[in-house]
RNA sequence: GCUGGCGUAGCUCAAUGGCAGAGCAGCUGAUUUGUAAUCAGCAGGUUGGGGGUUCGACUCCCUUCGCCAGCUCCA
């Protein structure tokens, strides 16, 4: 191998020679045929672009059309495009920042006034026209100053702004036609590989996120390498739409909003407050199974308390305060303060410990206007809260416990859930080496678990480090819910204090833990994971009773009240309507069972049931209908619940 | 909280400065019907609240409450 050879392996172990300065996108196409087309490519681990030189032995990897890393390279040069459609339409603005996400991408411009739907059509037809063109990306590295010179005399201020925090001393930009960025790449080969976009939705942004910055406006869009992505996300954006817990919790009658109340505040109707009750029940059995106490503590506490706890200096903005008899009070925004209180009613011996208090304890927070979202941002919910207290060498043990039991539950409903540590933030109180301390405790746990986690640095609660469990619905979202927090903090605030063996007094560690969240914020996931078809034990009507005639109505009743005495949630549509539209109305109202009765059931004492999804099942008693359900509620919810709720 | 959009009958939506409307739901009557909508009639409104401009305001302006999208924040 001479001097101007070099070599390159690929990602199956085979190797090729070629000489130096031979562009990716020739070794590629050379060795390695692609059916659908590469894309870009990875030389070393690093992301490149095809028409990258490569300049001495490397490791390379293809990444082909129609790849996930393809797609996040096709979605950020589609940004640039936008970009530079915008700035041929306007050419005042300044842009921020254009980075693909999950399913698009956005960009972020200082304009003079806000894009308007007729902006993004404009947009849209212009960014058309630079596809049309298919210019090249091409690749540029400069030195760190001159790129600074370069946007300050375009009077880019906010990339200057980002160039000046740069530490490297080189740095690159991409141009495609009159359009260049700032930009580490890479990028598709060119503008005509963009096939399939569609720009969604515009809204303000604070620059870098911070809400002192001056804000920006987002246009959001998406992209495709071919029409059938696009079409399929669209369509995927429509059904969401339709699962909207908002929407169902309209059409199911169950529960509203009301300016008239106030926001954030959830009325239950009385099919919503059923599923809440089927839920705590569910929850109160699920506790006391595993050792838990149930307690209750008040919701107003005196603020004096909530200053000895941290709250009233870390979570006062959150809080809401009164007034008794010229005595501050904070009205409850966690539920641990009245479990401590309990702890210190008396002397506590290790041989109590572990400690468990759960409650299905309501809170109020006040949370920011702008951040409310049906039932899963709220101003009032009810957490099922637990905080264990236990001797520091029982803490892992714990730890697992609580994660067996979110795998179970979770296991129960049906979802998928993902797991994240998040660490000490800046607002918060206690010792470094009692945060590191639980935080490698939480981790701990999870590694013997053999549960993958990531690491969410600095989003902690203010007195210690958090498990966090995402749930993933049936769409693929992702919703915060179960969450398990260690704190040695409070427990030192309040001198909480167990006998040890030993005759001394010794610190108890406290573990905060709710397993579904909050009622509110879970049951919206719930509405939205199934659609509002909920399983048989969940759902608020199992049953709706619908006769052919009139003429059947008594037995229909008699059947109703037979049912209701076994424990079914069953009831008669009264409705002197055809068979066809009561049916129609049941299906609407996602009622599990549609019990049938004509003439023939009403001779032969039997009903005629007819499930949800259209199958039609065999005549039977009432007796064997009660007992189906039974056994089906059994089954969907793991053994824990039957008839009744 | 911030930026932008929005608020009309129980629900979904019309009416762009000149008589507030439709479909569904509701009620009444007729129909008595076999697995996703029978027909007819009736009723339904301080156009979110308050203030202003105007001969005249659902429509324009101010203010307040609430909703939606996103940002920031979070169970």
């Amino acid at each position: 191998m001479n001097s101007d050879e070099i070599r390159i392996t690929f990602p199956d172990g085979r190797s090729e020679t070629v000489s130096r300065g031979t562009s990716v996108q020739d070794v590629l196409s050379k060795v390695k045929p692609s059916r659908d087309g590469w894309i870009a490519a990875k030389l070393n681990g690093r992301m490149v672009d095809l028409a990258g030189k490569i300049e001495e032995d490397a490791a390379l990897e293809g990444i082909e059309k129609g790849s996930e890393e393809a797609t996040v390279v096709l979605r950020h040069s589609a940004a640039h495009i936008m970009a530079q459609a915008v700035k041929a339409i306007f050419p005042e603005a300044r842009i921020g920042i254009g980075p693909a996400i999950e399913n698009g991408f956005y960009y972020d411009f200082e304009v003079e006034r806000p894009f308007t739907e007729e902006d993004l059509e404009k947009i849209e037809s212009k960014m058309r026209d630079i596809i049309s063109q298919k210019l090249a990306f091409k690749r540029t590295e400069v030195s760190r100053e001159e790129a600074i010179r370069f946007f300050a005399q375009s009077g880019e201020k906010y990339k200057v702004e980002l160039l000046e925090e740069f530490t490297d001393p080189n740095v690159s930009y991409y141009q495609q036609g009159d359009f260049v960025d700032l930009c580490r790449g890479p990028h598709i080969p060119h503008t005509g590989h963009l096939k399939a976009f569609k720009l969604l939705s515009v809204a303000g942004a604070y620059w870098r996120g911070d809400e002192h910055k001056p804000m920006l406006q987002r246009i959001y869009g998406t992209a495709f390498f071919d029409v059938e992505g696009l079409k399929k996300y669209l369509h995927f954006l429509a059904e969401a739409q339709k699962r909207d817990h908002r929407r169902l919790g309209k059409e199911l009658d169950l529960f509203s909003f009301t300016d008239e109340v106030g926001a954030g505040m959830v009325i239950y109707h009385p099919k919503g407050a059923l599923v809440r009750h089927i839920l705590e029940n569910f929850e109160k059995r699920e506790h006391l199974r595993r050792g838990y106490q149930i307690v209750i503590g008040p919701t107003l506490l005196k603020t004096e308390l909530w200053k000895r706890s941290g709250h009233f200096d870390n979570y006062r903005e959150n809080m809401y305060f009164t007034e008794i008899d010229e005595q501050s009070y904070g009205i409850k925004p966690m539920n641990c303060l009245s479990h401590m209180m309990i702890f210190k009613s008396k002397i506590r011996s290790y041989r109590e410990l572990p400690i468990r208090y759960f409650e299905l304890g309501t809170v109020h927070r006040h949370e920011k206007s702008g951040v409310l979202h049906g039932l899963l941002r709220v101003r009032q919910f009810t957490q099922d809260d637990a905080h264990i207290l236990c001797m520091p060498e029982q803490l892992n043990q714990e730890i697992k416990n609580i994660i067996d039991f979110v795998t179970e539950v979770m296991g129960i409903f049906g979802f998928e859930y993902e797991m994240e540590i998040s660490t000490r933030p800046e607002k918060s109180i206690g010792a470094d080496e009692d945060w590191e301390r639980a935080t490698s405790a939480l981790m701990k746990a999870l590694e013997e678990k053999g549960l993958p986690f990531q690491i969410n640095e600095g989003d902690g609660a203010f007195y210690g480090p958090k498990i966090d469990v995402k749930l993933k619905d049936a769409l693929d979202r992702r919703w915060q819910c179960a969450t398990i927090q260690c704190d040695f903090t409070l427990p030192e605030r309040f001198d909480l204090t167990y006998i040890g063996p030993d005759g001394a007094k010794h610190r108890p560690v406290m573990v905060h833990r709710v397993i579904l969240g909050a009622m509110e914020r879970f049951l919206g996931v719930l509405i939205e994971h199934f659609a509002g078809a909920f399983p048989v034990w969940l759902a608020p009507v199992q049953a709706m009773i619908v006769t052919v005639t009139d003429s059947q109505l008594d037995f229909a009743n008699q059947v109703c009240r037979e049912l209701q005495e076994r424990g079914v949630r069953a009831e008669v549509d009264m409705r002197s309507e055809k068979l066809g539209y009561k049916i129609r109305d049941a299906q609407m109202q996602k009622i599990p069972y549609m019990l049938v009765i004509g003439d023939k059931e009403v001779a032969a004492g039997a009903i005629a049931p007819r499930k949800r999804d259209g199958m039609q099942l065999e005549l039977m008693q009432p007796r064997e209908f009660a007992d189906l359900i039974e056994k089906e509620c059994l089954e969907t919810s793991r053994g824990r619940i039957g008839l009744g709720i």
